[in-house]
DNA sequence: GATGAATGAGGTTTCATTCAT
DNA sequence: CATGAATGAAACCTCATTCAT
């Protein structure tokens, strides 16, 4: 069946070339700024194709946020678990937000400035599953800092509270990153991040 | 002038009667989901009224944020203030947030739920001042770290990168007590908080 | 309360211009090629207007239909009910239809032709009303049958049968009426259409 | 031409399957609320087929309109031509219609419920075709008449006005059978529908 | 000064029709 | 010829804002 193949494929390039075109606009002008008919027209497709696509404005929004948090988190996580110690991991988890951040800054822009969520009558499922990414993100870097317990590398102390607070810290980065002049790549904080918050920012010696 | 006296008071008693209506539904609605007449509805002023106060919808959110803003930031200030100590001014800061937040619980929501800003065509007013202010609110803790590091209190480092670290783990801290259950007192978890700012997570001795 | 009751009155005369300017154009044009905007026009309120009196077009549809067909049926019923005899009756039954009919074409257009239902996915509860009502209506002639029968004007028969004759007796007459030139007043026929429903048109000896 | 004809045949039998089915479905949902997708998935025709068949929507639908309607006075008008004596042929009428109902339930449904006619800005060809072919046949009934009044079977009387009572007795009968319970074959009825044309409902004796 | 009915611009969505494959 | 994805005009409805009372 090469003709249905190439004709799927066809579909799904059309598809992403619509959601592509979304991030870009939503990213700027949030959800209820942001009308069908400009989307139609910036991506090239009539307004009556996206319906074909998507069934409403709603579910074209939740669809492409979905699939872009999926993917970052699903991204991130590969790419820690590629790593074996605790303390790799946690400067993979870091080094994987940055660089995500640096190739997605659309969404990025969007998803930080907290527009994730479109509160709607009843279809809090977005909102609820954004939520639960979230938190399970969270039991994910929770199991990384039990493991650096278990194997010494972290001291004991209550690993969700760690969680939160590696969290914390990679997020006020990029946000500070965006907000102000990005004219050096965020990598660059890497090192700077994870010494942070592997050692405080006490001075050294206090007795 | 008792009358004129009189009436001033009348005016921004139902002024504010109306913002903070305004905060308890913009905050579980959202901006654009929030019709003018549920407000008047629920304030129990006429719509007609609350253009008396506020010259349209945008402007009594805009007004609405910036004034809830304006206080939580100086009120935190001000208590930063009283402390003299770097440590000190940075338990303070971590111990305001956290009694800022226990009590106005439907404007964090508001803003954490990234509400803060309306994308609106060019009145980007708005989202510039929340900026403006955030950044500014960064340095003022950024000037804490470098009485910290000046005092050696704190160990020598980036203060802006510090002052984001702290930031960070703070709001981390917000979001993660605001999003699961919050049946224990955030304010509980103050020293935590301190402790891992200061110590960073890593074990106390590894060479 | 004089200001209550004169925006009552008010609001109740709008109400109705609407509807009048409704009646008209649904039955010049259907249910579906009648668009909001051209009862706008015509009724010359804004189309927000229509919809602080009606909440969406079908119920604007819905409320004409139930309101002129409760009218309508009511005033029929009253007038036979003021007739004693059961011949009396019959004959005001066709003399009212005909004059409701010659007082209101339009609605009657609109009935005739059919639209009286719109079918809409759930809300068949205008189509089923009307049906009742019809229903109603015949039980209500079947009735006045029932009341000839009982005192001999009326031969032994099934009434039920007798009711359908006669409205559709009637009903046909309305629509030859209506279909070919009215430059006759349908009043005129009323004596002839009671003549044929009580002797039948067979010839009056046949044996 | 073999070939051709078997084309022809083929092209016939294509046609009539999507009129079957466009029966069904516009009876069902009534002219608007059908779309032209429905009819394809119904039929198993793609849309782009249709309009191979059917120039428009509008079309579609008024063809089968026209032929059903065709089809049925005809089918009557050949069954009445049958019979000699006027009371016969109404006899013959009457039976013919219910005969028709019972077999055709959807088509008159589609009817009864009045969606005979679409109004369409311009196009009122259909509803200027139903109403000629109403009126042609009241026509041809008011025939029927004048015959029996020639032949003294009937009395002597408006035969324009016979014309349509009969047929109003008619058609009052086939709705009544329609919104009740349709269990008990229509075609019982003949008999007494004849009867109450002919005889009245009058007592016997009246003088 | 307070009111809230009237307004109408503008957004989302549907669906008959076309035309390239 | 058959197909069905793409099209975009047009409809319904909402809601911020005004202004006569």
């Amino acid at each position: 069946m090469e003709k249905t193949k190439r004709k799927e494929m066809e579909f799904q390039l059309r598809r992403s070339e619509i959601l592509t075109t979304a991030v870009k606009i939503f990213a700027s002008k949030g959800f209820y700024t942001t009308t069908m008919a400009e989307i139609s027209d910036d991506s090239g497709f009539a307004i009556g194709t996206l319906y074909q696509f998507f069934e409403s404005k709603e579910n074209l929004y939740t669809t492409m946020i979905c699939e872009k948090l999926d993917m970052m988190y699903s991204g991130i996580r590969e790419k820690v678990d590629g790593a074996e110690h605790a303390i790799d991991k946690i400067e993979m988890l870091i080094k994987s937000y940055f660089n995500y951040v640096e190739n997605n800054i659309d969404f990025c822009n969007l998803f930080i400035r907290g527009e994730g969520t479109i509160p709607s009558e009843e279809k809090t499922q977005l909102r609820e599953k954004v939520i639960k990414d979230y938190l399970n993100h969270m039991d994910f870097i929770e199991g990384i800092m039990r493991l650096g317990m278990d194997t010494a590398y972290l001291r004991v102390c209550d690993p969700r509270i760690m969680a939160y607070s590696l969290f914390g810290v990679i997020r006020a980065h990029i946000v500070g990153w965006m907000l102000e002049n990005h004219d050096y790549p965020l990598s660059d904080k890497v090192d700077c991040v994870l010494q942070i918050f592997l050692r405080g920012v006490g001075a050294e010696v206090r007795e």
